[in-house]
DNA sequence: CTAATATACTTCACTAGTGTAGTATATGCA
DNA sequence: TGCATATACTACACTAGTGAAGTATATTAG
């Protein structure tokens, strides 16, 4: 049970906490979005206008987190709110020129946080790193429940 | 920028937050902890009785959050709170039987998550994963701010 | 064409965390 | 000894997510 031994688990979960703590305070200090606001925000600016359920499968939520986070997005000016023209339940979430203008303001500590890894890892690494996380995403698809198959591009890079 | 490029910060979101819900998904089914709760007793469970101030610290987590979990943890009968008797301001969380026995039932299910990064990884890349977590965690120390020195047996096997 | 079912979303109660402001007790230093 | 400061915790308002139950619209099958 190497698995066990490495805690692999918890070094996961902490490794994962800590850096969305920097991030969100970086974040934070550079303009004013969260993290998770930053991450529906960059799957509407990839896929065009989007339904709250495609956002919620390209985030693995459900779609009462998205209901509810799009309502502070929307609060805050960063997305609008169109009814869909081809379904009458389907609402169309898309960028507002401030929801840009924030998602561009992103970068900069974002690019701080990338540096500090590639500081740490050689590109060998961070390869190797990226392949492996992929791999424990995938190896847990169907484990628990429902899993759901959308896949899009991925938010924040 | 590899790290850009190879995304690592959202493949290390995506990874953590799969494993949470398979991990939750598993540990409810089996016992009735959640992996929040069960972080928390097995800190307590290492660590004799402990303070929550103590608590906070190997969690990464703010005091408030503590007090919080503490008393749903007191609620559900899994925890006993007692004042220090050095310092009056401090209390002293223990472990009830019954919270003894609930994290001896997250064992299993742990098991059975373990078990399957066994099948995906060989033995040297989970060492190899564990210790670039560790790394992750260590370089990303005094970013945004705090930070706790506070290191004590990680809980969560 | 209608009835059953599926889908898109909402609402609500809940867990779980942050951050700030506050209280009470401890501790260090003049 | 006394006072400033640090520490341990609490309270509260907030973000962010889950899960279950409900509504309205779409879709499919008979």
């Amino acid at each position: 049970m190497t698995a066990s031994r490495t805690r692999i688990y918890f070094l996961l979960q902490r490794a994962a906490h800590r850096l969305k703590s920097c991030a969100d305070a970086a974040l934070l200090e550079a303009g004013g979005l969260s993290t998770a606001q930053a991450a529906v925000l960059t799957v509407i600016a990839n896929n065009g206008p989007a339904n709250q359920n495609f956002i919620a499968r390209a985030l693995s939520q459900r779609e009462s987190a998205i209901t509810a986070m799009g309502s502070r997005l929307k609060k805050a000016g960063y997305i609008s709110k169109r009814r869909s023209r081809n379904d009458a339940r389907a609402w169309e979430l898309d960028l507002t020129d401030e929801g840009r203008e924030a998602l561009a303001q992103i970068r900069a500590p974002f690019d701080v946080i990338n540096a500090r890894l590639d500081r740490v890892f050689s590109e060998d690494e961070l390869t190797l790193l990226a392949k492996m996380l992929e791999e424990v995403f995938e190896a847990f698809e169907d484990f628990g429940q429902p899993a759901a198959s959308g896949k899009s591009s991925g938010p924040l890079n």
